[in-house]
DNA sequence: CAGTCTATGATTAGATC
DNA sequence: CGATCTAATCATAGACT
């Protein structure tokens, strides 16, 4: 009797064309990758977090603790050390970070002088309550958060966040104008980036037939 | 003449208890993961991000195009499509964030109602040079950034930082008080959450023995 | 620690339902 | 679309360097 299947074949690690296989292919590795990732939580008590975009912008992901947790500890760096350079030395993160602690501490003096300020203005707007502008900016609710209602606080999160994005900007010209390239606030630097369809030989792996390759890159949060 | 090796042995998915051992058993299967999230990109053009942390809190990550943008997509929702539900229904992200959506629009005005209280108050100021808050806020900067030093914009992001922690805190709290959990600006519904140690059976598997499992979850950004 | 080496367990490509 | 089946490929546990 002949056999039931051919098994397993070997497949190149490429762009698969045939689009019916690709979402089988998309979603048995998908649910691996998943279990991998819970395997390696419970065997080694790692926190994972896996976010996967399929072709069509669908997202599926997987996280432990869950992945809220994971993301804040990466983008905010509650790792007490980070893995840096090609070596991968231990470097703890206070020290790393000693620039942003003291960004910090200068901020913390900021933010008192700003409330002085605020005081002092709030006083003189008693004063000059004819100025038309008494009712003041929209930033100046940032004080008093309790009288925001739940659409002006959502409107709030889109305003500073954009805010946010043209001082990420400007910090990051000015970075590259000064050649200054000083510690972000919490870099990820051990990251091993995806290289895809690398023409020369991979780098890092041993595959012959190499269709893409792995690097190590230092880059900022 | 005897086997070199007894070969790979069967191990059950538990905490390793030795520690050296726990060690190795990160770093391969760590890489082993990567290397599969790399597959999936080639092989499906999906874009993947992979964050682990040790248990030592050591990070490492791997992401395609590149960590950021994938983070940024999912906190963003720049996903045109969400699966939602424990169908997995696709939703598009237009309708489910149609409030978002008004909100950003009415944001719009806000913002330009806001610069043009900003003319108002700076003629104002002009008028009124004598008053001693004339050098402004801090956040008045926030129109002027190209006046800003790399180590003023740290200290900007640091405090816009936190200020929006305080308004997401504050706009969760609303949430709740209200009952209104109405859907945070790109909830991101199908995911698979991590369940260590499930007592029972595992309810979406088919192990017999499972030390644990997954479960899906909504869940807000 | 990071690689190498096997034998073996685990994953999965392709077919089929 | 998913679930099942099977054989073949792939990943990796343990031992060693």
């Amino acid at each position: 009797m002949s056999k039931k299947t051919q098994g397993r074949k070997k497949i190149e690690i490429k762009q698969l064309e045939n689009s019916s296989n690709k979402q089988v292919t998309f979603s048995k590795r998908r649910a691996g990758i998943f279990k991998k990732a819970g395997e390696l939580t419970v065997l080694c008590g790692a926190d994972v977090a896996v976010i996967v975009f399929s072709s069509a912008d669908k997202v599926f992901c997987y996280g432990h603790p869950n992945i809220n947790a994971v993301l804040d500890s990466y983008q905010n760096g509650l790792s007490s050390v980070v893995k840096v350079g090609d070596n991968g030395s231990d470097v703890p993160v206070a020290e790393f970070n000693k620039e942003y602690v003291e960004a910090e501490k200068e901020f913390e003096g900021l933010k008192r002088k700003t409330t002085e300020m605020k005081e002092m203005a709030d006083e003189k707007k008693k004063v000059t309550k004819e100025m038309s502008v008494s009712d003041g900016f929209w930033w100046d609710e940032v004080v008093d958060l309790g009288l925001m209602d739940e659409r002006e606080a959502e409107q709030y999160l889109r305003a500073l966040k954009e805010v946010r994005q043209k001082v990420a900007a400007r910090v990051h010209e000015l970075k590259i104008l000064n050649g200054t390239m000083t510690g972000p606030p919490v870099p990820m630097v051990h990251q091993l980036c995806h290289i895809p369809f690398m023409t020369a030989k991979n780098c890092f792996g041993t595959d012959q037939d190499v269709q893409f390759g792995y690097g190590y890159c230092g880059f900022e949060t």
